[in-house]
DNA sequence: TAGAGCATGCGAAAGCTTCTCATTTCCTGC
DNA sequence: GCAGGAAATGAGAAGCTTTCGCATGCTCTA
């Protein structure tokens, strides 16, 4: 089944490139880092390398299987490309991630790229905020300023 | 001049301090890495440590004086907080950066936090796309869609 | 002007990611 | 099914940005 998609994208089908993206689908809207991916996969009883993993997870990126997120911090998670374009909002406190689509939002940055003379491509919005869940550490404190 | 803003932040006037902001200021909307200042300040016959000037940048981001952005390679760039939010335009190709602010999206975007559960605190938007410049090697080339 | 403490520069180290390379696996054509 | 050539893998080394540790130097207050 994600045979297809590999061979789609120009890759042979190998079974770390399967396992990943096996892995990728019961994540769902939850990200993952390569180390993440790599030490699932061992548990799970694969031989795998975490080169490997990294490898596999740009090739997938470059054919759009895969997108890459960089939050606050500046490392790499990944999600799987479920088709439409979302964007993010992250808790700076227990680091839970929303995701959202706003058209009106989506049709202001072409009027910016075109008012700014750029074709547009992709973009990337992530908001970061304080969430209000019982489990996270910022529960309770009524509104911190700092 | 620059020695309030400093002593404001809690720390004290030293001449890398010193030095690092003066440059920032001549750097205007141009965005600069650590790796930069340091080599610019070194050209300049300063005596500095490239540890120094991130120690310097964090402090001063941490104070509210300098804004650090990750554009898309993941490394930090930094300018100075000239006051007003702004977000950012990239073009991919030559890397030129312009930047803008867009109340609608501003305003979108706090409805959005609300409506997820989140105390909004920041929010980082950049936009890519390819710029229409003599300069950028992607001039000329009509449409290319990839 | 002297003292306490903060700041600096240097080199070493951390942490994520990529590279190298010998070995293994996949895939095509017989 | 099988062999050959190309592509992929795992392991460790290396690369790169960023941070740390520490001996020395500088600031600032009194
Ligand atoms: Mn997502
Ligand atoms: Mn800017
Ligand atoms: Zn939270
Ligand atoms: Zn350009």
């Amino acid at each position: 089944m994600e045979d297809k998609e590999i061979r789609k994208a120009g890759l042979k089908v190998t079974a770390p490139r399967l396992k990943i993206l096996e892995l990728l689908e019961t994540c769902g809207e939850h990200h993952v880092s390569a180390e993440e991916i790599y030490r699932l996969l061992l548990a799970d009883g694969e031989e795998i390398g975490l080169a490997t993993v990294y490898r596999v997870l740009t090739q997938f990126e470059a054919a759009g299987l895969v997108e890459r997120h960089r939050f606050e911090d500046g490392y790499s998670v990944f999600e799987l490309n479920r088709g439409g374009h979302h964007d993010h909002i992250v808790c700076v406190t227990c680091g839970k991630v929303k995701e959202f689509v706003d058209d009106t939002i989506e049709q202001r940055q072409r009027e910016i790229a075109e008012d700014k003379g750029y074709e547009i491509g992709d973009h990337s919005l992530i908001i970061y905020g304080r969430c209000r869940d019982p489990g996270c550490p910022n529960h309770g404190k009524a509104d911190n300023k700092d």
